[in-house]
DNA sequence: TCTGGGGTCCTTTTCCTT
DNA sequence: TCTGAAGGAAAAGGACCC
């Protein structure tokens, strides 16, 4: 008989794990890997390509007693979390607790370079893999040969050990009827362990988790159900209905009544085309619209040709062009401009965003500027496409001069 | 000294057209 | 010509995730 067999695959440590590998002297000290400004990387050696990275002695690692700016923390280490510093803590404030720990630069190329090789071992394996962001995934192993053996955990024990052959990294997978049981199974036996759930394993193993533990309850919903007395899945499975669309409203009161029963028919998809492309940076300061009318509009106009250039690399274009503001309140403000045909031009894409920002308020301070695209079609497919001349007054907007 | 950056998806509001 | 309903697209905001 085929069960429909799914797994979830999560990378343990991610990053921490990868810059273990090339810097294994580090094991066991705290280390935190930080919401990168370049200061931190000009302060680590790595320009001396004279010695080799696991050379390079402890002592000369930057400390985050040393850092000064905004960030914050992406992944810390065993050893710094006994300091309680944490994901998405503010680096100063982790700095008092733990002055002594290590400060990396997070390396996106490197965790980049490390999730294509783990996911291409899997695919070798099982072609039908989804791609969660750089250290998930979920895999289909239904059809897969031996998939089905002791439930998938036989494949799942594979797959594990092909990665750390390769790699040296571990990783936790969560074996189940559908993603969102797989997704909370791979939780169950961490770090590198195998967890196979059941049909029959919903309410002995997954009623009595946190609803929070549903992938898509975030804070907000759990929150809300916690004001209904609803604490776990158990307690939302047993609530009726009718009763969550009302509260939760149509599509997410009936999810949310699927989520408790573990149900979940979405299919393992293998290849997607991105909706959006965006740039934003965060200031070292707060800058005032009107003070720091320079500043900006170079910033402006860097994101702008970022953006385009990405879009460029990876061949789309995109015609609904938008900005972000975060005022130094975190209050967050989005405008957005369609344009009548496709591109992936920086001065087009700037001439729009100045149009979009121009709409939006701006006698707060400014703490982050973002350029987003979105409406993306294929390069290639808008060429197909007939285009319209832009008007007189979409080239008249620009707001900031052009440096 | 709080609180990054890059996304997706959903809901509500607003605006335009019929 | 005015008004209102209905529906769609675009815009804005928010929740959530890695």
């Amino acid at each position: 008989m085929t069960l429909r067999r799914i797994a979830h695959l999560d990378m343990d440590a991610f990053y921490a794990s990868v810059e273990l590998l090339r810097y294994p002297q580090l094991k066991g000290l705290p280390v935190v890997i930080g919401g990168g400004r370049r200061k931190i990387d000009e302060d680590l050696m790595l320009g001396d390509t004279s010695r080799a990275l696991h050379d390079i002695p402890v002592s000369e690692f930057p400390l985050l007693r040393d850092y000064t700016g905004r960030g914050v923390i992406t992944t810390a280490t065993y050893a710094a979390r006994q300091f309680g510093v944490g994901s998405a803590m503010g680096l100063m404030k982790a700095a008092k607790l733990c002055p002594q720990a290590v400060l990396l630069p997070v390396d996106f190329a490197q965790y980049r370079h490390y999730s294509q090789r783990f996911k291409s071992i899997i695919t070798d394996i099982a072609p039908l893999m989804e791609n969660r962001g750089v250290d998930e995934v979920y895999i289909d192993f239904t059809e897969v040969p031996g998939g089905q053996r002791e439930a998938g955990r036989v494949l799942a024990r594979l797959i594990q050990k092909a990665i750390f052959e390769d790699t040296g990294l571990t990783c936790s997978v969560g074996v189940a009827p559908n993603k969102l049981l797989a997704k909370m199974a791979s939780e169950f036996n961490k770090p590198n362990g195998i967890s196979i759930v059941m049909e029959e394993d919903l309410q002995p193993k997954v009623w009595p988790l946190a609803c929070r533990k549903i992938n898509g309850i975030g804070p907000k919903a759990d929150a809300k159900l916690k004001s209904h007395g609803i604490e776990t899945i158990g307690q939302l499975a047993a609530r009726n209905p009718a009763w969550l669309v009302q509260t939760f409203g149509n599509k997410t009161g009936a999810w949310l009544h699927d989520a408790a029963w573990g149900r979940d028919n979405r299919p393992v998809v293998t290849e997607s085309e991105p909706v959006s492309m965006s740039r934003e940076t965060t200031f070292d300061r707060d800058l005032d619209a009107v003070r720091d009318r320079a500043e900006l509009g170079a910033v402006f106009t860097r994101l702008c040709e970022q953006v385009a250039a990405d879009l460029q690399r990876k061949g789309y274009v995109g015609r609904t062009i938008g900005i972000k503001l975060r005022y130094a309140d975190f209050q967050i403000a989005t405008r957005d401009h369609s344009l009548t045909s496709y591109t992936a031009d920086a001065p087009a894409i700037r001439r729009a965003a100045g149009l979009s920002l121009k709409r939006a308020p701006l006698q707060k301070r400014l703490r982050l500027l973002g350029v987003r695209v979105g409406s993306l079609l294929r390069a290639e497919d808008a060429k197909l496409l007939p285009t319209e001349p832009e008007t007189a007054h979409d080239r008249n907007a620009l707001l900031f001069p052009d440096d």
